[in-house]
DNA sequence: CATGAATGAGTTTTCATTCAT
DNA sequence: AATGAATGAAAACTCATTCAT
């Protein structure tokens, strides 16, 4: 229990990467189900193998605490949104695969999408502050703009939306099965995460996005 | 607000609904705005005429306060959703202005929109003990359900998607409009409620369902 | 419901004595069950056909209404006690019968017994301000003392205890049964006051005290 | 109460275990004089060195504490029992002799009494759920049963009592004295605490019990 | 680094009482 | 005499944070 003072400092700095690694993780769990202000430091530090104590020797306290943990889900998502190769495929195939492995990380990630759920009910304060947001954007919107221009320039996809359009296209889809699955499921008696649904709905996304942009105008003027 | 000295027993009561609605409308903004959690019995009494023990009197407190903030809320939204009108229109007109009325019905009630990411935050465990819940699924499904038959009969709808599928996209997208707008503006710089942008997503998220509902099969087996 | 305002007057009066009475009534079975803190205001005009209000235009308050109901407990007690007529009977049958009779009234008068342990809570300072307070004791003790009177002069009973000891010896006996019946009962698992006991313990209480009374000295000096 | 600063670890645990323990005792003293409802635990708190917060700390509040006062109380008696030692004496002076502890004892200990009779308005709801509830019988009963036995083999004492009788007796008469002394005094005049009654009320427990346990039969059938 | 104890400001809730009609 | 609505003071309870070792 006691650190060993005679401990080699590698070690020690291990225990310390490895604590506030175990505070992250629990945080973000704790953070992720009840919301900031429902969290509770107490809590979330008895789910621990450390202390109280150790959330204001590394976080500085709550908020702190909340921050990290935003900045890591975030910077997981960049790291996973940065490994998608699909630039070889031909446009629509290459727009249907970034929605399917969209919906895919949304899936995989929950806590992720409930975090976002949240920061927005704080209309995005600690976001906003993270150093690392200027780098938030590009992994996601890159890729998606490139294929769009190839789209266009092969004369099949439309041009009046651009890649902003559609990545919220695709988030909201996501998302929203997510982050709203329990209001719906109250009300329509579905849940939206089921298994039995899942390809359906994966499927749903990527037509929908290339339906659209592949459509010769269904707008009536 | 002059209390007449000779007020007759009707007034009186409606003193009470006034101080219960007032209450109401008062605490639907203090808990859309901060959270039920974040939300304190005193800042909305502070923000009424009354004190916080009337929200004890009439509401048994904090959670019943809430519990009948989302009631109403949903209450009022089921209202306006009974007064949509498209059944005479065409079948993918009619779509198309189901969707912007949900698309003008969000912008409308930003207030309701957080209600429902915040009940999700709760996993709905206060919607779901509505005694109203069982009639807040029909309106909105109803009319989409018939809209979507008659599109098929007239052979321009597919058939591999449900009402409720479609009325799962046309929130999604209206929804995360106003749920995520802040994430999404520090993230991206876009500010999905700006006024000029207002047209341009009304109308995507019409072209979305209706190219979707009448293309030709755009998925490649 | 509203009363008419054409009614006689004497129904008038009726109605409030029934009012006070059903207060009263009311007030001495939840003050007797909650004590006098605990018991709450609401809880009493809830229990009743009239309202909160009421308590207040009659009884002044919550102590006003506490201290009517113990005045009311203990003249009835007083009322009972009157009515014993034992002096007919040779002293130890009317001793044995006297603390029969206690026993008895105190089985009937729960709640009296009850109000008695709650009163010494507070230090009797309710009853202490009772106006009827100096009648109280005289209907238990006349009749004790005239007993013992004879029982010494016929030579049957000792004399170094007088009226107020034998009182005090049949009191404790018969209070600690309900007194205390609770915390009896869940450390020695038996409950005083099963029908099955009231025989032996009836008997037994006479027992105790004309054994002393007759004893011919138990203490060894 | 100077911290030493070089305070061992064993200190630092005797300190948690020393505001447990004036908690415990200023809050035996408040509950015992006010009641469960009545005693206020700001006034609890104000009376030691500590804050309320600690209460909440240690106990998880009002009702937990009081439940630790039950307790504590309850297993100081029974401590108190275990150290009976009259078993070496003859039975009538072994009953007397028990008496007289058990009526010194109660006079010892009067925050015990008060908090009996309060437990008691509370149906014993508290001293039920004690987990060392089923410890508190025995002490008493034991001893007691054994000496009745011996008495009974000796021919001396009668045998349509048990020691559970018995030990009624002796508690009713010790603890009447104590939790009905402010009505008693406030009817009768009488404060049976006075200290110059003290002598005769004590040979009065021991001479009643003594003298129907050796009665030859005081009931005319 | 680690830990149990402690704290103070804040938050929810309760309750006897009074008001207006 | 009666009633529902309203009130303010006080009570219980919570929580992020800091202290002492």
């Amino acid at each position: 229990m006691a650190t060993d003072s005679a401990m080699p400092r590698g070690d020690r700095i291990r225990d310390a990467d490895r604590t506030r690694a175990e505070l992250l993780e629990v945080a973000t769990r704790v953070f992720a189900d009840q919301g900031y202000a429902g969290a509770r430091v107490d809590d979330i530090a008895a789910k621990t193998s450390t202390t109280k104590r150790m959330i204001y020797y590394y976080f500085g306290g709550k908020e702190g605490l909340y921050v990290a943990v935003m900045e890591r889900a975030y910077s997981r998502i960049r790291a996973l949104e940065q490994e998608v190769d699909v630039e070889h495929l031909e446009p629509a195939v290459a727009i249907r695969r970034l929605a399917e492995l969209t919906f895919d990380h949304h899936e995989a990630h929950q806590d992720f999408v409930r975090l976002v759920s949240i920061e927005n009910i704080h209309h995005a304060e600690h976001l906003r502050r993270l150093p690392t947001l200027p780098g938030l954007a590009a992994p996601a919107l890159d890729v998606l703009t490139r294929i769009l221009e190839r789209g266009r320039q092969a004369g099949v996809f439309r041009d009046d939306l651009d890649a902003l359009d559609v990545h919220m296209i695709i988030s909201s889809f996501c998302i929203f099965r997510e982050a709203n699955r329990y209001t719906f499921e109250a009300i329509f008696g579905r849940d939206l995460l089921a298994p039995g649904r899942r390809d359906h709905l994966r499927r749903l996304i990527g037509d929908l996005v290339v339906d659209h942009l592949t459509a010769r105008s269904s707008a009536v003027p």
